[in-house]
RNA sequence: GCCGGGAUGGGGUAGCCUGGUUAUCCUGUGGGACUGUGGAUCCCUAGACCCGAGUUCAAAUCUCGGUCCCGGCCCCA
């Protein structure tokens, strides 16, 4: 036997079923937002990632040497490619170029609960539209996606990096030491945040009030103490998602990120059902075209882990509609079999998904066989029916039985 | 990379500590009772000890190594 790579995983016909059906809400979501769709190769150069990411990442993903001696990875994520296919050939298109993109990604990590080395991120960018609103967009599309999959338990938190990072600059902090501070103050491990700030050159009071930054988390309210400009623009941020109806979305100031191409807004959506891989969602603004040598353009995106969601929304004991058969053909006997086929081609020509018996079984064997692939009718061609032009149509779940011309049985089917 | 718990027919399991006849039960698969009517019942059939080495007269059971899964740590773009 030959078993599947580890933190890989096989899907069944009714988890695709499933999944599928999460895919093209979606989808339709995104549409309906304004968004498109664009798709990329599943490996890319390494160093798409490595100038992105740096090159420790190296370790984290699944890189290799091709035939031809090129340095290639398979995506450890989405935002890169995208972006490198605008910087590359969509930078022509109009303004705010609005674009979503599902795919499989991969990871060289210890798989976990929530955690594979193949896994599905559904995510948007919006290009080129450095704005409150066009921030707000983002976080609302990203917003009525999950709300959409039907997920009833889970919080969105939206912070500004720049509040913080004006704190530390006001207090001392040089540019390049500002990233791992942030880093630490992102996982709230302060005891080790508050002696790179002390070392940095920061005050004990100065320490203190960026403590308390991080742990400002509430409504809109709780921006009202504060003052400077990326506070003015989280504002307008929460007032158009106001207007877009959004209400559960709550400010937390502690939402950071250590990556220098952050550079505004930023936020995460938690399940907390999930335990410790909940984060089903992280995003933000950032800038990243200059690093692959396009010119500097403002981007607002966001990365949904879809098998998350899709874990978050079985355990909240979700279940998506199951794509049966409407048509179970039987011929009741030999000499009808091939009358049976005929029909099956008629039904499945009208649109109607229809399964014949494969198996020459009896009747009372293909009765348990229609109820227990789910059909809806099982279509009986017999000799009694044949001789009126006719078969036997019966409902497997009322128990109901009609004889229903051969030219008519489509149309009947349908209703 | 680290810590802990696991792996027995397709799915779920008993047996393992205390080695010993034909590896238990449920469910599902295929067939039959039922050569024109399903969801019930009964019968038959097929199907498993993760891989490798060691200990032993004898290993699903004990020991070691590996693989994979689960929970957590690290990481999380």
């Amino acid at each position: 036997m030959i078993q599947r790579p580890r933190g890989t995983r096989d899907f069944t016909p009714q988890e695709m079923e499933t999944r599928r059906y999460l895919e093209s809400l979606f989808r339709l979501v995104a549409e309906t937002h304004g968004f498109r769709e664009i798709a990329t190769p599943i490996f890319e150069h390494a160093e798409l990632f490595t100038l992105k990411s740096g090159p420790n990442i190296l370790d984290e993903i699944y890189a290799f040497e091709d035939k031809g001696g090129r340095q290639i990875a398979l995506r450890p994520e989405l935002t890169a490619p995208a972006m490198r296919f605008f910087v590359n050939d969509l930078t022509n298109y109009p303004r705010p170029l609005k674009v979503f993109y599902f795919g499989q990604c991969f990871r060289y990590e210890r798989p976990q609960s929530g955690r594979y080395r193949e896994f599905f991120q559904f995510g948007a960018e919006l290009i080129g539209a450095p704005n409150p609103e066009s921030d707000a967009e983002v976080i609302g599309l990203a917003a009525a996606m999950i709300t959409r999959s039907g997920l009833g338990n889970f919080s969105i938190r939206v912070g500004h990096i720049g509040i913080l990072r004006s704190k530390l600059s006001e207090g001392g902090v040089k540019s390049e030491s500002a990233p791992a501070i942030l880093q630490k103050l992102d996982k709230k491990v302060y005891d080790e945040a508050v002696p790179l700030m002390q070392q940095a050159g920061m005050s004990d009071g100065a320490i203190e009030d960026v403590v308390a930054l991080t742990k400002t988390i509430g409504g809109i309210d709780v921006l009202q103490s504060l003052t400077g400009e990326p506070r003015d623009y989280l504002m307008e941020v929460f007032q158009v998602l106001q207007s877009y109806g959004l209400k559960d979305v709550k400010v937390d100031l502690g939402v950071v990120r250590g990556l220098d191409y952050y550079t505004g807004i930023v936020f995460e959506v938690d399940a907390p059902m999930l335990g410790a891989e909940k984060q089903v969602c992280g995003g933000g603004s950032y800038s990243l075209t200059e690093l692959f040598g396009g010119e500097k353009t403002f981007s607002t995106g966001f990365a949904i882990g879809f098998d998350r969601i899709l874990l978050a929304l079985e355990r909240e004991g979700m279940k998506a509609p199951q794509k049966n058969v409407i048509a179970y053909v039987v011929p009741v006997s030999e000499t009808m079999r091939l009358a049976a086929f005929k029909i099956t081609a008629d039904l499945r020509s009208n649109g109607i998904s229809t399964d014949v018996d494969l198996m020459r079984r009896n009747l009372g064997k293909n009765f348990k066989y229609a109820d227990a692939i789910g059909a809806k009718f099982v279509i009986i061609v017999g000799e009694k029916e044949a001789a009126q032009d006719s078969v036997t149509v019966r409902d497997l779940k009322t128990g109901e039985q009609r004889l229903v011309r051969r030219s008519d049985l489509s149309q009947v089917l349908k209703e």
